[in-house]
DNA sequence: GTCTATATCACGATAGAC
DNA sequence: GTCTATCGTGATATAGAC
């Protein structure tokens, strides 16, 4: 695996928050928010219902820490990869490999994301005060790409397009495709978290960013039907 | 708007059942499965609670229903055009102009579709009944693009590319922009359901497409951090 | 077809013993 | 820090009058 290694070792002396954080992840990823039950996280994380409670006042604020802990994983590592000083292609494919990376090593956090991206949640704004380190966390994720983008295409190393547009194309690309899940697999007729299957993604998605990219005057597209 | 006219016009003598599809759609779109009561779709149709269940004899059958009727309205207008005789690289154009064109003219079916592919629902196999017809759907909008796809790569229209990623790359780029509601349109800086926006929305997708899927060796990536 | 009532159950959250 | 017991509410779903 790759670079940080403060992850899942040593799991026998892990506080009950920490397992109450893991297996919680895991439900709200796929079941989402509503569809998972207090109780239900107690049961998964071998305590009782009031036990939770005693952890984490409510639910959303129990929602809210499995997302900042998963926003926080990928901001770092994304962020340690964008300080570097780089060429910006080359930047935007060690984003791409730390971003995939993530995703393979943390099943749930490609799903959870994307629910957290698409779901207009109500408490990630003032109204809940956890909330603010989740949009801080997301904030930078997101203009830390933007920047690179831009800066390239300053420099010349990509062509002139719209960034938030690449930016959504990006985010559904890499996203979607790790959170597909058995649909994906089905698809793909195998696995889609083995080694091989994670190499097969990252080449062909910077296979498309590059010739996307690529920084050539864009070809006017044909007609539109609507 | 595109061609079909039987859409929302004269909706007076509209029957309970549709009212209910059409609000019901919306509240799953915004809010899943889980996060949805009968007694605020039943509600929002103007019904009484036990109204909406002489109708729909359970939530799920209830879901099964928008789901399906969402999908068949994509799938219908997509099989026009892939029955077309159209080059490859033409006809994937206008499959691209069809999809965005369902996508924006009905807000609430990018997002559905989005959690009904990656949300695992239990309820989409051999156990309800009216799962099978959304399977049936799911499949025929699935294999009608990989039929174009892999008629593409033969015809050497298209690089020879794995057909299933870019499948997973097609459907996250059009699907998560138009389901990424709020945050999309904070990233656009504004309105992305406008006749601008769509096109620009078409435009940007067939760049990245016709360079991603352009008939040249496609050239072997960086190197690989993991 | 639509309604009022009701049955049954699980939910989030709290109280208080240990 | 974990437990049992409980509160109040709202969930899906049904019964049966009109």
């Amino acid at each position: 695996m790759a670079g940080t290694a403060d992850d899942a070792t040593d799991r026998r002396d892990t506080s009950s928050r920490d397992k109450i954080l893991e297996v919680a992840e895991a439900l709200f990823a796929r079941r989402g928010f509503a569809g998972v039950g207090m109780r239900e996280v107690a049961e998964a994380a071998g305590l009782g219902k009031s036990s939770l409670f005693h952890h984490f006042r409510s639910k959303v604020q129990l929602y809210l820490a499995v997302l900042e802990r998963v926003l926080g994983r990928l901001d770092d590592r994304q962020t340690a990869v964008l300080s570097q000083s780089l060429a910006p292609a080359e930047k935007l494919d060690r984003w791409m490999d730390v971003t995939i990376d993530t995703f393979a090593e943390q099943p749930a956090s490609a799903r959870l994301l994307l629910r957290a991206l698409f779901e207009e949640d109500e408490f990630d704004g003032t109204d809940w005060p956890e909330g603010q380190a989740v949009d801080r966390r997301l904030a930078s994720v997101l203009e830390g790409v933007a920047r690179l983008l831009n800066e390239g295409m300053k420099k010349g190393a990509f062509r002139a397009a719209s960034t938030p547009h690449v930016l959504q194309t990006l985010i559904g690309a890499a996203l979607y495709h790790f959170a597909s899940g058995e649909l994906g697999e089905a698809l793909l007729g195998g696995p889609m978290l083995s080694a091989d299957a994670v190499r097969a993604r990252k080449a062909e998605m910077k296979a498309f960013m590059h010739h996307g990219l690529a920084p050539r005057p864009a070809q006017s597209a044909g007609g539109d039907e609507s």
